[in-house]
RNA sequence: CGGGGUAUGGCUCAAUGGUAGAGCGCCCGGUUUGGGACCGGGAGGUUCCCGGUUCAAGCCCGGGUACCCCGACCA
């Protein structure tokens, strides 16, 4: 591809509403545009890394027994009524009408539809399993969209869906799916793990994510030396041991006026945050539910969520707080709580001689303890994985790092088939529903990954698999001087004829506006030749990521070239 | 949805209530020619929209919209 007839639009200074790294370098380098909030046009260069990624993940995929499909964007409600998700969904779930007044939405995943497809077709155990994936547009109408195309609205994905008699058989293709993204991203070039993730309210018993390692990542990882990672939403820790047990005290109660926050009472009353009782109100599924966390551990929602097998849960407002504890806002306590399931973090277990609320206005009391002046129905791990925070499978301590979510897979379960009633007959002739797994990539979030994860001062660095083009080559004086233009022909053609692709830079612009742009769009290769290298006989070659380039002999260009052949 | 902010040329930003500007980019001419050159000339604006105050509004007031940032969701 000539520059000069290409279309790569690049910016020396960033659009201000960019706000990460990658989606700088994708706006600068001209890889795609900002439509409107969260909707990105993507441009030639751009377009060419997605294909890229594309293409590794139709391999895999193949490889792997997956039959790709093209399912619709645009799908009809009563498919999403079935499943239930027309509801649940809430707002993410773009709706709208067409001429009659018939109710559909953008996809932003497509369960409901392949397995409707899966329904009609398929009605006996012969036939599984089946195995389909298809990669398109998904729209979810995120609340608030950034990072550029990394949580964009509109994305490219690859959405996979397996269909089993079985568990064994499930399980084996769920492998089958694990070891592909494991691959698929072992050949984009990252630096990645596969987490433990949490399974959330669709149930069923694994689910990873695939995470590529970034300081920018949005994920935190919980990761350990016995093998275990697990994304910190999910990372099950072990309760500290037992803190020294003291003899209970006598209850105290102390005026706190105004202090609600555990930072506020703790100075207030010199007690360390350790000693504090948190009582947390939420509404599992309708109904009222309480949870006590130690000073300022954190709740990790999604545990709570798993352990009370509930679809919705959020926060009481103020007035179900009050109903529920008959206490003020911030100055409730387990004392005297009556009707409503308390479940507390392991870690209060621990605490002797307390601090909670005194579930009255403006005062706590000291000397809470375990079974004499509150009881706990469940006690579970329930606290997010920080630092010092230690392995449930091996007792090391947990290191951390960050990542970004590019693929996830899940077993599924039988939620969907049996929702939408898909079932097949087995050899008894009983009707069973499906068990599904799921299986999704990023596409779009993998090309902004990529970058996150591989770029200098100059611009972008591209993993070879998926650069957009193999080589830059760059004239210089080619406007000037013959013999540098046929050079850069000759070389254009020959590159291009040994199956490199090439981004040939044949614009009129000086040798500084041209490095720039090969730096900052990040082509693994440059080829400089100019009348000082011809002169010699020579041209000269850089990696991306070299500092000096090296010169190479014009007579033996050929052999050099089948160096960088992989 | 709650809280905070922004909106002026393609990009980044200026402009006491009084003729709308700069840098970069773009076009033309010249000088240059190995890390975003220099000089001269030029094109490009409904100052987000609607309304109000005023002799006069980019600026003040009211309403709307879009976009961005901080929180809960997700590939």
């Amino acid at each position: 591809m000539r520059l000069s007839q290409y279309y790569i639009p690049t910016l020396k200074e960033a659009p201000k509403d960019a706000d990460t790294l990658s989606a700088k370098l994708m706006l600068r380098a001209g890889l795609i545009r900002k439509t409107s909030s969260g909707i990105y046009e993507w441009l030639p260069l751009g377009l060419r890394v997605l294909k890229k990624v594309e293409q590794i993940v139709r391999e895999e995929m193949d490889r792997a027994c997956g039959c790709e499909v093209w399912l619709p964007v645009v799908q009809p409600k009563e498919l999403w009524q079935e499943s239930g998700r027309w509801t649940f969904y809430g707002k993410e779930l773009l709706r709208f009408e067409d001429r009659k007044g018939a109710e559909f939405c953008l996809a932003p995943t497509a369960e409901e539809v392949i397995t409707a497809t899966v329904r009609r077709d398929v009605t006996s155990y012969k036939q599984l399993p089946v195995f389909l994936y298809q990669f398109g547009t998904k729209f979810r109408d995120e609340i608030r969209p950034r990072f550029g195309v990394m949580r964009a609205r509109e994305f490219y994905m690859k959405d996979g869906y397996s269909f089993h008699a079985t568990e064994e058989c499930a399980n084996k293709t769920y492998q089958a799916a694990y070891d592909a993204y494991n691959r698929i991203f072992e050949r984009c070039g990252f630096k990645f793990k596969p987490v433990e993730a949490d399974t959330g309210s669709i149930g069923g018993n694994f689910s990873h994510e695939f995470m590529v390692l970034a300081d920018t990542g949005e994920n935190e990882i919980a990761h350990c030396t016995c093998g275990y990672a697990a994304n910190t939403e999910k990372a099950e820790i072990i309760a500290a041991s037992e803190g020294a047990k003291e003899d209970f005290k006598a209850i105290e109660k102390v005026s706190t006026p105004n202090a609600t926050t555990i930072d506020d009472v703790s100075k207030m009353m010199g007690e360390h945050a350790d000693k504090f009782i948190k009582l947390l109100v939420f509404i599992a599924d309708k109904q009222p539910v309480i949870v006590l966390m130690k000073g300022n551990d954190e709740l990790n929602e999604h545990k709570l969520r798993s352990l009370l097998k509930a679809q919705e849960l959020e926060k009481a407002n103020e007035e179900v707080y009050s109903k529920t504890t008959g206490s003020p806002v911030g100055f409730a306590g387990p004392q005297n709580i009556k009707g409503v399931k308390i479940y507390a973090d392991n870690a209060v277990k621990n605490i002797f001689n307390g601090v909670a609320g005194a579930n009255e206005k403006d005062a706590h009391v000291k000397n809470v303890n375990l079974g004499r002046d509150y009881n706990v129905d469940i006690f579970a791990d329930l606290k997010i994985a920080v630092k010092g925070d230690k392995c449930a499978k091996c007792g090391a301590e947990f290191m951390f790092t960050r990542g970004i979510e590019v693929g996830h897979t899940f077993k599924l379960g039988t939620k969907y088939s049996t929702a939408m009633k898909a079932t097949f007959l087995d050899e008894q002739q009983k009707a069973n529903p499906f068990i599904m797994g799921c299986y999704g990539i990023g596409i779009s979030r993998v090309v902004a990954a990529a970058i996150e994860q591989s770029h200098d001062d100059n611009g972008i660095i591209w993993p070879e698999p998926i650069a957009p083009f193999d080589i830059c080559l760059v004239g210089i004086d080619d406007d000037i001087n013959e013999e540098v233009k046929a050079k850069c022909e000759e070389v254009y053609k020959l590159a291009q004829d040994m199956g490199f692709s090439v981004l040939f830079d044949d614009r009129k612009e000086r040798p500084g506006s041209k490095f720039k742009d090969a730096d900052l769009c990040g082509i693994p290769n440059r080829i400089v030749i100019s009348s000082r290298t011809v002169k010699e006989g020579q041209c000269e070659f850089k990696k991306r990521t070299d500092k000096e380039a090296v010169r190479w002999q014009l007579s033996e260009i050929k052999s050099n070239l089948e160096t960088l052949k992989r």
